[in-house]
DNA sequence: TTTTTGGTTTTTTTGTTGCAGAACTAAATG
DNA sequence: CATTTAGTTCTGCAACAAAAAAACCAAAAA
């Protein structure tokens, strides 16, 4: 064995959680992997061989933690290899702003089932237009809340 | 065709936006049903034959529903059908406080992560110190957002 | 220019999940 | 106590997705 267990079961778990958050387990496999490693840097070699699968695996699962500016590829000169690491430069902030779209779609859905209501004023209506309030305030509120966060903690 | 075409469109929207949520189509059609019939509360039997589905799958997606708290079951004296309404009392400030468990979860991984770690200073060690700032600021800071909608729109 | 290396794209295999249909259960009615 | 009603649970299938295998391609090396 390779990497310790400690190290494998947390792997595990990243996979598991990234998993539940809609990619998939070998993403978070990779991610995880990333994470506890004590290489600055990683080989996809070495991806395929720590985690056991295939190139083809690793090479989709890849690609889209980079689309999620997870991690990064990096490539040195005189060196074929492509090797990955954790995106230095990756804003949480950022990406959770970009999530709080779906919210808004919950938004356009209440409002328009409102707009084909006969009568507005009826319980479900007024379940609707709670509904409404509350997201706009969400969507808002909570947006400017994580915009706080850039400049909060300057890389020193 | 026993309901306009807007709102079946609305429907299949509702089911597509809730099976991107993690549940499942039919979840979303029931909720979506529910949203735009001008009936206060519908029957088990008419959500088959409007949804034109099974009454197993009904059964099942009904009940997560219920469980997420987004309908509620009705029964009256003298009447063996079960009805189901919008939850009356659904919190969506609650339900979002529920849901910031995963970002709790993965924080979890970040310090776990870290105390994997031999050097505590490279790259990634910085790069999970930051992870986990920023998911302790925004948990925190989410929660108690999410606080102040109760009572900031009193029922009247 | 042929071979090797490193990775991508395409095709198969395997596993999962949502839904329908049938069998089942509980309660109310005759 | 048999029958009907209303809904639940189990089984199986079709659709889909993740990962593996295989075919493929580009760039560097021989």
């Amino acid at each position: 064995m390779s990497i310790y267990n400690e190290r494998i079961s947390f792997i595990e778990e990243t996979g598991i959680l990234l998993e539940s958050m809609g990619t998939t387990r070998m993403s978070g496999r990779i991610l995880g992997y990333l994470m506890v490693t004590d290489k600055e840097m990683v080989s996809f070699d070495e991806l395929c061989q720590v985690l056991q699968a295939s190139k083809s695996s690793i090479s989709t699962n890849v690609k889209t933690l980079i689309t999620l500016h997870f991690i990064k590829p990096i490539t040195l000169p005189g060196d074929r290899k492509t090797y990955y690491m954790l995106a230095p430069d990756l804003n949480w902030a950022e990406y959770h702003i970009k999530r709080i779209e779906q919210l808004k779609h919950m938004n356009r859905l209440f409002r328009k089932a409102l707009e084909l209501r006969v009568n507005k004023n009826d319980k479900s209506s007024r379940w609707l237009k709670m509904s409404v309030e509350f997201y706009e305030w969400a969507t808002e509120g909570y947006k400017n809340f994580l915009k706080q966060w850039t400049g909060k903690k300057p890389k020193e």
